[in-house]
DNA sequence: TGCGTGTGTCGTACTATGTACGATGCTGAG
DNA sequence: CTCAGCATCGTACATAGTACGACACACGCA
């Protein structure tokens, strides 16, 4: 405890700012974070911070570089599916250790240093498996869009498995068992049942998207239509 | 104007508490919302708000609730594929039309009529089609996370084909010709031709999300596979 | 007709937040 | 030892959400 709040004699750093922040948010949620609470947390008074960060606004534009660093760059030396599986869980992994972060990975207007590495590496990948920058451009909207939609909804589940959810709704499902047929169903038969996961779901759709950016780059070869 | 921010003899209701706080997001997004200036452009003082809503949270749970109510629900006289078509197209125009709303569509912890009422919907859709509840979620999960983290991606798109954009692009492009080689060809090479629109990125992604969708139900059909 | 009652509206004010401004203290070069 | 520069901090202001109680007005009843 006297390490965290504890007074480091070293000057503070942009850096450190940066990590305290993000640290900070996976504990009590970006709308939480103030200022105040960012000092107090890495051992500063208040104003100290914008000694070395210009704003709140460019705190959140280093999270989330931050965030970007964190998530694995797909590797070189395999086909670009295994390579994009492996980034993707990375970034699947990462978003739901930071669960603030998926609504604010796209909007940043002035991208850092590992957001632009990230891009690229992603980019290159598609394009030395031989990809035209239309289909690297389908390929990256659509993986994408999945694993940024797929953080959002995963970072809003309870604990997933939780006794508390299952309580939760229990009691919904009373009160919607009429008007909300289907879904008072699929609540208690399913999502309440022992061996649900939400995040199983992940590698379905995973796998669903990668086979379908699969069949499209096989136009030439040998595959049956679904006609 | 004077019919925008005169005083309304008539009660305020909460409903137009929450539609007044829906348009005012769409003008200058969520984070710009504030209590007194959505009292101001309802036409009375801040604290008239709070004789009808609870909270600011209060409000947006009903913001969020409105956003909803305003996607078609899937039509029930066609198939499950053609009905999604539909669900998910309104639900992108909606999700265009209030970028704000993204992150918060699966973050309420209390969710309205409206919300209940479309999850319903969707559900009822597959299992009339003859979805098991496991295919049901999978294919839910996969739509809607393509569908939020499409509109998350879309809505930071700083108005799609806009010449400012191409502008920044091309600078940004400059400095990053050399260290992020295949993120200067995407940009240079695709993103700034004449033709591009991100916005087609979206019926690719669907099509394909269904077509592996359609084709895991059709595992006791004739298929070929892509071996 | 006059009067209380309840409902919708508002004025004031308190707390929390981002952050501008200038003061203070420490550290290293001469 | 001195002093200049920089990291740190104290104070203060504008704006945010919203608690509390006052006010106004319509309406049922004597």
């Amino acid at each position: 405890m006297s390490a965290r709040h504890g007074r480091d004699r070293r000057p503070l750093t942009t850096e450190r700012v940066i990590h305290g922040a993000v640290s900070l948010a996976d504990e009590i949620g970006i709308s939480a974070l103030t200022i105040r609470k960012l000092a107090d947390a890495i051992g500063v008074k208040p104003m100290t911070i914008y000694h070395h960060v210009a704003n709140k606004e460019a705190i959140i534009d280093g999270m989330v570089n931050q965030v970007f660093s964190e998530i694995d760059l797909p590797p070189t030396d395999v086909d670009w599916r295994s390579a994009m599986l492996v980034r993707s869980h990375s970034m699947r992994q990462v978003l739901a250790k930071h669960p603030w972060a998926s609504p604010l990975m796209e909007s940043r207007t002035t991208p850092g240093a590992a957001i632009l590495r990230h891009h690229d590496a992603v980019l290159g990948c598609f394009r030395t498996a031989g990809f035209s920058l239309e289909a690297t451009a389908h390929a990256y909207a659509i993986i994408d869009a999945f694993l940024y939609g797929f953080a959002l909804q995963e970072a809003t589940l309870p604990a997933t498995g939780g006794p508390k959810m299952a309580e939760i709704a229990t009691q919904i499902a009373r009160q919607m068992s009429d008007g909300y047929p289907h879904l008072a169903e699929f609540t208690t038969g399913h999502v309440l049942q022992p061996g649900y996961d939400f995040g199983n779901e992940f590698h379905f759709g995973l796998d669903l998207i990668l086979d379908g950016i699969e069949r499209t780059t096989e136009l030439g070869r040998s595959v049956a239509s679904t006609a």
